[in-house]
DNA sequence: ACAAAACATACTAAACTAATATGAATTAAG
DNA sequence: CTTAATTCATATTAGTTTAGTATGTTTTGT
């Protein structure tokens, strides 16, 4: 039941687009640097956002990564799916049909709850909500 | 995220052997047999269970396994966190001082948020509960 | 031309998962 | 007192996933 690095880095990721966001590209060599991540695993981290339609790049020197999207209308739902597949516990949650015992199988109740308590807390949360706290936390010396 | 079969397993384990109480050990090849899942398996996880005092075992002939606490009394969150370890999406959320990014990071609240959610799930749920919506499901033709 | 950046793909060590395999110890029943 | 059924204990294994590295190509501003 862990997230893995690949979808907490998707975030940070996209949270430092949103929070550095004025219009010039980020490069991630600013982003490796500041979240203190590997530039080169960033690389593939981005290129799955990039197709995706999250963000925006642009070649070259003086490139780098500009946020595609409002990050109020971001969730952190969409990252995580996106970066780490399903985030249903048990796979008969989603896939149903696919286990035989589903209909006999009384574990499935947990699994659901677990699934639906999941899920309201990621897509509840959006870019914008973690922007404004990091702003709040880090006071207004960013700009 | 996903919960592996040792945990599902566990679940399914724990609450066969609260369904079929009737004071005689149940033998593993039982529980096999009717939760489809390896023998040898389950005896690896019963392993866990035995020594965490979940259940009591009779060995030879005419053995098997015992409920040893009351199922109102056994969460799935007890059991989950057992047989799966910590239910925590990532490790910031429980080992706290570990992660030198704590003070500025913000996406730790994203995963606090997930784990009260999923402990609040997992701890609300208990084996009896289990155990009567299994015999809702059943009927009454299990005795 | 050069350097900085994105882009693409292959590779890898380590850990984890979901078991199997082998055999020893215990005990009820005939 | 032998046999079969059972728990108990450990080792092994094939496959997958994780968390990156490595190597090189393409694009573009200066």
């Amino acid at each position: 039941m862990k997230i893995s690095t690949k979808g907490r880095y998707a975030l940070r990721l996209l949270l430092d687009l949103a929070v550095y966001d004025t219009g010039e590209p980020v490069s991630l060599k600013d982003i490796a640097r500041r979240q203190d991540i590997s530039e080169k695993y960033l690389e593939q981290i981005i290129s799955i956002l990039n197709k995706a339609g999250y963000v925006r790049s642009v070649r070259g020197a003086n490139g780098g990564y500009i946020l595609r999207k409002k990050p109020e209308e971001v969730t952190v739902g969409m990252i995580l799916r996106l970066t780490e597949g399903s985030l249903a516990p048990v796979a008969c949650v989603t896939d149903e049909g696919e286990c035989e015992r589903e209909q006999d199988c009384v574990t499935i109740y947990v699994w659901r709850r677990l699934n639906e308590a999941i899920n309201e807390v990621v897509d509840g949360i959006t870019l914008a909500d973690l922007v404004a706290m990091q702003e709040a936390k880090a006071g207004s010396y960013i700009i």
